[in-house]
DNA sequence: AATTAAAATTGTAATCATTACAAACTTAAA
DNA sequence: TTTAAGTTTGTAATGATTACAATTTTAATT
């Protein structure tokens, strides 16, 4: 599947634009910053502003096609892999890891918890990173 | 258990400023932000600075004597309970409800994921509360 | 008690991610 | 081709958080 085509599928009128931040998200699991998606994309679009990405962002969520990671207290990162995983954010490096889902396999929409109408559910693990981990037996300085 | 010896358990020098915000922890279940903490305690401590509240805040869960929620991208909330818990955060309103824990119970500490080292673990579910469910309903604005 | 050093607190100013907003541009329909 | 709606853009504002240096407090020592 194409960017276009999984605008498409999420009722998103596609664009320049939103194709290439899709297009961005659809192939580095980097789980990216607005900020990084911008610098990825300023040099092929060079009239690509900031505001756009945010608010193309913002569109992706909102139309869950992608979404929004607030793992990191510093950067709000973003998904493109919607699917339920869990993340691990290490607090040395500041990446954000993918890890496989290990809660029980709900539903995420359609979910009442004690009342409340879940739509989202995230897991997060925070700690030190295995690159991080052996960087630092190693004496050395990941990044 | 008050808020002295809360402190003292987790290696924290006691202070007038850190034991009002630790006893407002320990006694406010609403995950306030910084500034709510700031709030409702600069009426009976008036010399205390907002960067207090911050350096403090900062203090207690770099020694897990509270936790710092990234669940709401708008503000980070603090919470006093350090016990394994879920929470639930209300596009709505903005507040976050506590959940009981819904995954399997491991430690946090000393827990190996991947490679990772995990320190912590948080479970966040999204989506509109009991409330403001029920409000709207009755086409009622809750807050 | 006075001296001193370390730690804690404070206020101000800076940072920086994000958003508001209005103008400019594009699209697609009429 | 006009029109309206939707999209993009740049600039300026917002607001949470942090940096930093000065001040105050604490606690140990003389």
């Amino acid at each position: 599947m194409n960017a276009y085509e999984r605008l498409t599928e999420y009722g998103i009128k596609p664009s320049v634009q939103r194709m290439a931040i899709m297009e961005y998200l659809m192939t580095h699991f980097t789980h990216p910053t607005a900020d990084e998606v911008y610098m990825a994309l300023c040099d092929t679009i060079p009239t690509l502003s900031k505001t756009t990405v945010y608010n193309t962002l913002k569109l992706f969520v909102d139309q869950q096609a992608a979404l929004m990671l607030t793992i990191d207290e510093k950067n709000v990162h973003f998904d493109g892999d919607t699917s339920l995983h869990s993340h691990f954010f290490c607090r040395r490096c500041g990446r954000v890891h993918d890890l496989p889902y290990s809660g029980k396999k709900r539903e995420a929409r359609e979910l009442l918890i004690e009342g409340h109408a879940v739509e989202e559910i995230h897991h997060y693990y925070k700690g030190i990173c295995k690159d991080c981990s052996e960087a630092e037996k190693e004496n050395k300085n990941f990044n």
